[in-house]
RNA sequence: GCGCCCGUAGCUCAGCUGGAUAGAGCGUGAGCCUCCGGAGCUCAAGGUCAGAGGUUCGAAUCCUCUCGGGCGCACCA
C-alpha cells in the first residue's frame, strides 16, 4: 500500500528532475526519523547538489514548486538540509488501506515455479536446533514467496545413502548386532536411540581405525541398494525421516516432495549428467598424482576459485562412487528440467506428501522443472555450492547457474551456559559448536517439550479454568511462536549462540510477545461486538473523519502497518528474512505502547472511537498476516 | 597461506541499498492494574559504533590496512 505510493513519488519526482534540470535520477524514498517531519522523505536534492553545483535546499524549493503531487498526498515541505518531505491525507489513506488487499496484485510477472529446498537432515539421528534454524528459515521463505504470488515447490532432500546413515547401519550390524526385526521393533523415540548410537560408533572407530573398513563396505552396499546393510539403511532412514517430519509438523512445517538420494543413484541421474560433463570437457580423468583414477573438475584459472591449495575437485572417486557435488549437479540439473530424465513418484506413507521412487504411481503432480531454485544450506557449505553452480555454468547453463541461489545462513552454536548444561566443558566464555558425530547438541524435540511445558505453566497460572486438550493446544501454539521467532529474529549472517534461558523467555523480543499483542487487539474487537458495537468498519465514513482525530501515535501504527508488503518483498529479494520478524515486533511494540491511551469501548466521542477502532483493525490485520508468514499461530487466549 | 562471516550499551541484537538527535530486548534502579488482558507499559542510568587512514557537503554504513573472534578450503556431507 505504502509501496505503490513510494514508487509513484519516485517516478513523479524523477520526471520533475528531468524536466527542470535535464538530469536522469532515480530518487530514493525514505521514512523520516520523526513523524513531525513527514510520512515519506525524498533526499534527492541532497544527492543532486554536487552534480548540479547548487545548494540542496534551493534544488528542493525549485522541485517543490509546481509539482503535481500524487493522489493522497496533502502536503509537501522542504525540511532539514534539503529533504522533500511528504505528508499524507491520514483519513483517506487509512480508509483506502481498510479496503485494500494486504499484498495487492503482484508487482512483477511472477515467473515460473520456484523450488525451495530446505531441512535436508541426514536421516540417521534426531533433529537438533541447528536443523531447526534451517527449516524455519526455509519455511518462512516459502510462505513469503507464496504470499507474493509465486508458485513454490518445497523439497526436502533425504541423503539416505551417505556416510552418516552408513555409520548407524554399522552400529546396528557390527557394534551392537541387532536383527532387522528388532530394529524395526525398537520403541520410539527411535531418532533419540540413533543419536546415541551414532556417537558410540564414532568413538568405536577411534579405538580401532581398521573398523572404518566396515563403513566403506556399508557405504558401497547403500549405494548399490542391495544386501542386508542396504535393507537396514532403508529401515533406519525411513523411521528417522518419519520422526523428522513429525518434529517439523509440530512447528507447522511441511513439504511437497521428499527427494531421496538413493533414487538419484538408482535411476542413474549422474550417468546422464556425467555424459554431458565429459562431452563438454568439464570433467577430466586423472591418470596420476593423488587423484589418480578419479574424474575431477578443474577449478583453477577462475577468479572465483583463486588461491586454492588443490585446484581440482573430485567428482567421481577412484572406486567409481560419486561424491556429493556430483550427485548435487545432477539433482540441480533435474530441478531446472535440464537433465532429460525424471523420478518416479509415490505417496509418503498415507499422508498427502509425495516422495521420489524408482517406479512410481502413474498419476502424480509435475515436480521439478523450475525457473528458480533456492537451496537453504548453512554457510559452511558455501564452497561446495559454488562448485555446483560452476558445474552448471560449465555445461553452458548460465541462466540456470544465475538462478540457482544458495541461501546461506550461519550455524547455531551453544552458549557456554547451555554447553555446560549438556556436560560439555567450554573454553572460557566461548560458544561451543554442536557435533552430531559426538552427540553434542540440543535436540529439537527436547527444546519443544521444554517450551510447551513452560507455556503450559504460564497459561495455567493465568487461566485457572483451562485444562486438557485446550491447554495443550495453546501451549503448543505458544511454544511454536517462541522457537520460530527465536530462529528468525537475528540476521542470517550471524551465528546464533543458543541459550536455553534466552530461548525460554516469553517476554520482550519474543514470539509470545507478538501473540499477546494480537490477542489483546482481538479482545477489544470482541468486547465491541458483545456490546453491540461491532460489525464492519465503514471505510467511507473513516475517509471523511477530521484529520485531527488521527493523532501521531495512532497514525504511526497505520503507517507501519501499511509497509507490510514492502517489507516482505524486501525480505524475499535480499533473503534477509529477519526483516519480517523485526517488522512484526515493531508493530506489536507500537500497539502495546499506545493502546491504553486510546480506549475504544469507553470512548464517548463516536468519531474518535471509530478512528481508533480502524487503526487497531489495520494493525491487527497486518500483524496477523506477518504472524501467518512467520508460522506463528494465533491463540484464542493465553 | 587463501576465501567467507562477525566486531555497535554490562549481555543478546537492530540500524531500512551514505542522510535528520545511533535504537530495541535482557539485566540494573524507580514507578504503573476499582478503567477494552501486567506474557504489558512509563521513566532513569548505560556508547571512543574494535582501531587507524581515506572518499564525501555528510560515514556505524563505502574503500584500504591493522587487531580480535567464528567458519570453510577431503576420494565426508
Amino acid at each position: 500500500m505504502l509501496g505503490s505510493l513510494r514508487r509513484e513519488l519516485a517516478r513523479g519526482l524523477g520526471e520533475e528532475i528531468r524536466r527542470k534540470f535535464g538530469v536522469e535520477h532515480l530518487p530514493v524514498v525514505e521514512t523520516p526519523p520523526r513523524r513531525s517531519l513527514g510520512d515519506l522523505a525524498l533526499p534527492a536534492p541532497l544527492h543532486l547538489a554536487r552534480q548540479l553545483g547548487r545548494k540542496p535546499r534551493d534544488i528542493a524549493q525549485e522541485l517543490a514548486a509546481g509539482w503535481t503531487l500524487p493522489d493522497g498526498v496533502c502536503e509537501l515541505r522542504v525540511e532539514g538540509a534539503g529533504y522533500l518531505n511528504v505528508f499524507l491525507d491520514r483519513p483517506r489513506f487509512a480508509a483506502a488501506l481498510l479496503t485494500a488487499e494486504p499484498f495487492g496484485p503482484p508487482r512483477e510477472a511472477p515467473g515460473g515455479k520456484a523450488i525451495v529446498e530446505h531441512t535436508n537432515i541426514n536421516p540417521n539421528k534426531a533433529a537438533h536446533i541447528g536443523h531447526l534454524r534451517n527449516a524455519v528459515l526455509g519455511d518462512l521463505l516459502v510462505r513469503c514467496l507464496r504470499a507474493l504470488g509465486r508458485q513454490v515447490e518445497v523439497q526436502n532432500y533425504i541423503d539416505d545413502t551417505g556416510v552418516q546413515v552408513a555409520d548407524v547401519v554399522v552400529g546396528f550390524c557390527d557394534l551392537e548386532p541387532t536383527s532387522y526385526a528388532d530394529v524395526k521393533a525398537l520403541p520410539e523415540p527411535f531418532d533419540y536411540y540413533c543419536w546415541d548410537l551414532y556417537a558410540r560408533v564414532g568413538r568405536w572407530y577411534e579405538q580401532d581405525a581398521a573398523r572404518l573398513e566396515l563403513r566403506r563396505k556399508t557405504l558401497h552396499e547403500l549405494e548399490r541398494g542391495q544386501g542386508e546393510r542396504a535393507e537396514m539403511g532403508r529401515l533406519i532412514s525411513h523411521r528417522i525421516v518419519a520422526r523428522h517430519l513429525r518434529t517439523m509438523a509440530r512447528l507447522g512445517i511441511g513439504y511437497d516432495l521428499l527427494t531421496h538420494e538413493s533414487h538419484i543413484l538408482a535411476l542413474h541421474f549422474f550417468s546422464v549428467a556425467n555424459e554431458q560433463l565429459v562431452a563438454r570437457g568439464v570433467l577430466r580423468l586423472e591418470s596420476e598424482g593423488k587423484n589418480a583414477g578419479c574424474w575431477v573438475m578443474p577449478l583453477e584459472g577462475t577468479a572465483e576459485f583463486a588461491g586454492l591449495e588443490d585446484p581440482d575437485k573430485v567428482i567421481v572417486r577412484s572406486d567409481g562412487t560419486i561424491t556429493y557435488v556430483g550427485k548435487d549437479i545432477a539433482y540441480q540439473l533435474w530441478k531446472f528440467g535440464l537433465l532429460g530424465k525424471d523420478f518416479g513418484y509415490r505417496y509418503w506413507m498415507d499422508q498427502a506428501l509425495w516422495m521420489t521412487a524408482v517406479e512410481g504411481a502413474s498419476d502424480h503432480p509435475a515436480f521439478g522443472g523450475a525457473t528458480d531454485v533456492v537451496n537453504v544450506i548453512d554457510a559452511r557449505q558455501s564452497y561446495l555450492q559454488k562448485i555446483v553452480r560452476a558445474g552448471l555454468a560449465a555445461l553452458g547453463h548460465d541462466e540456470a547457474a544465475r538462478r540457482s541461489i544458495h541461501f546461506a545462513y550461519e550455524m547455531v552454536s551453544l552458549s557456554p551456559a547451555t554447553a555446560r548444561l549438556l556436560g560439555v566443558e567450554s573454553e572460557d566464555g566461548k560458544a561451543q559448536e554442536m557435533s552430531g558425530r559426538k552427540g553434542i547438541g540440543v535436540k529439537a524435540d527436547d527444546l519443544l517439550d521444554r517450551l510447551e511445558e513452560k507455556a503450559r505453566d504460564e497459561i495455567a497460572a493465568r487461566n485457572r479454568d483451562l485444562e486438557g486438550p485446550e491447554l495443550a493446544d495453546l501451549a503448543r501454539k505458544i511454544a511454536t511462536a517462541a522457537v520460530r521467532f527465536f530462529m528468525v529474529k537475528t540476521s542470517t549472517t550471524r551465528v546464533i549462540a543458543f541459550d536455553f534461558e534466552e530461548a525460554l523467555d516469553f517476554e520482550g523480543d519474543s514470539g509470545p510477545y507478538l501473540q499477546y499483542a494480537l490477542v489483546r487487539a482481538r479482545a477489544i474487537e470482541r468486547k465491541l461486538a458483545e456490546a453491540g458495537r461491532g460489525g464492519n468498519l465503514d471505510a467511507t465514513a473513516i475517509a471523511g473523519q477530521r484529520p485531527e482525530l488521527w493523532s501521531d501515535d495512532l497514525w504511526d501504527l497505520v503507517h507501519a502497518s501499511a509497509s507490510l508488503a514492502d517489507t516482505v518483498e524486501r525480505a524475499a529479494t535480499t533473503l534477509e528474512l529477519s526483516l519480517v520478524a523485526r517488522h512484526a515486533l515493531e508493530l506489536a511494540q507500537r500497539f502495546n505502547a499506545l493502546y491504553h491511551h486510546h480506549p475504544v469501548l469507553h470512548e464517548e466521542d463516536a468519531e474518535l472511537a471509530a478512528v481508533r477502532r480502524a487503526a487497531f483493525a489495520l494493525f491487527a490485520r497486518a500483524l496477523a498476516t506477518l504472524c501467518d508468514l512467520l508460522g506463528i499461530p494465533e491463540p484464542a487466549r493465553m
